[in-house]
DNA sequence: CAGTTTCGTTAACACTGTTTACGGTAAACG
DNA sequence: CGTTTACCGTAAACAGTGTTAACGAAACTG
């Protein structure tokens, strides 16, 4: 018995095309320029407020709902921009990938504040479960596990870790697409989180706008953190080649 | 004669004094869990909410103020706790720094949100004014510049860099306490920039959340991420006592 | 003292999220 | 087939939010 019931019943898919609408009505609410309300998802819908409460709990349940499919078609886009480069040459994939992240999260930074900045409290374990789902999350962890398939980079071993980051890496909640990475080699989670880390945080400071507006044009301190990532992950051989290809993805931003 | 006038006339104390409360207030807020809201401020004051549009213009303005005095009051916290060790040694300081501010950003997540996280459109030049003058980003660099003073890293020269960048650098927009530094040694801003995305990336992923909480608990993203900058900064022959140092200030936070 | 600026008020508007009680309609069941 | 039940929407109301307008009193200024 599957746990994800596909509709099959006439109201199912009815409630199904009601939720994809509203995820429809907040995105166009996004791109106006406008912020994210409830009542105003509705009113676009021609429905009253309360009404969405069939729908959702409450408003940060809307917010979660929308952020999840933003993520999810966002990834997609990434996704398709990567495929450009062929399937065995990940590290181009990845590269492209982290650029069209960055490039999105400035042309959209409300939808990227959304998704990414918006605080999950500690206590918060509904929230952080989402989290856990997260598409691009698995898009990334996949890409650098195979860079690492093809480049065999080193990687801490288990008992080289911090005891409770060996139990996060061996029983991940973060978005990690971990299942099919053996557990001994869960190490190269360690690698994933650290270069997350680095990658989200130049992203959030120039969509956030906390940076000279001449740096984030110049694309300059992006760039860095990218090629700084290249030798931990085995590409220093493929620099200069990896780097004209993060040059050409950058320049598409302008 | 000075730009800032000092208030002289009893109404003009009791303006300053009036601003003083409202940032009171406002904290008290934060304390209390709620979120900063005008009319809550107001009330808090004894003041009905139109009252507060004699002292600032609109909600936003409102936030940028009890902002720029968090952060000014967050940073004389940072800054005793880095006093704990001498003048002479700027290493240390700057690592406690930022192991204080990591701390506080934990423990004071919508603080943090509210200073570093809060978005700033490209165009909105008056909102980027406050940030050139923020306290935490002159307190970094006058450490990092400290640092450099000591231990002479090498910085790229000016013409190494991006001519936009180079720009930047020459004038800077971002909060740095730049003018004592000589125009020819001004590469070392972009050694600020690159740190500064760095120390930033790994705090707001950990203060909003976006991690695993038992990889937050341990402090090991965090650590990693300063122990990977000793080098850069020159600081890699004094790296195990560094790191020492940087255990400590972690180990306060628990 | 008269005139003016400053600071606060009340009232109102247009919005938010959320709960309540109430219908109507469509699916499900005997 | 008819009856029942569950679902989906409504209107009304409450407690909030930021913001503007018109007005009054008190405090400084000539």
């Amino acid at each position: 018995m599957p746990h994800i019931r596909v509709p099959v019943t006439r109201r199912e898919r009815q409630r199904e095309a009601t939720y994809d609408e509203i995820v429809a009505a907040a995105e166009e609410l996004l791109d106006e320029g406008a912020d994210l309300s409830l009542r105003a998802v509705a009113a676009k819908m021609g429905l009253t407020a309360p009404a969405l409460y069939r729908y959702v709990a409450n408003y940060q349940e809307l917010v979660d709902l929308v952020a999840f499919e933003l993520d999810k078609s966002a990834t997609a886009q990434w996704a398709a921009a990567a495929d450009r480069y062929p399937a065995d040459d990940p590290a181009a994939r990845l590269v492209v990938a982290a650029a069209c992240f960055r490039n999105w999260a400035l042309s959209k930074p409300r939808q990227f504040a959304l998704i990414f900045a918006n605080p999950i409290a500690a206590g918060d374990t509904d929230r952080r479960d989402l989290l856990t789902v997260s598409t691009s999350g698995h898009f990334f962890t996949d890409l650098i596990w195979q860079v690492w398939e093809l480049y065999q980079f080193p990687f801490p071993a288990l008992d080289e870790l911090d005891p409770v980051v060996r139990e996060a890496v061996l029983e991940p909640l973060i978005p990690a697409k971990s299942e099919h990475i053996p557990i001994e080699d869960r190490g190269l989670m360690w690698i994933y989180m650290r270069a997350w880390s680095a990658l989200y945080g130049v992203v959030t400071l120039e969509s956030t706008g906390h940076c000279d507006p001449r740096v984030i044009a110049s694309g300059q301190l992006f760039r860095a953190t990218v090629v700084d990532w290249l030798e931990p992950l085995g590409l220093a051989a493929e620099g200069d080649r990896l780097t004209k290809v993060l040059d050409e993805e950058l320049a598409t931003a302008r």
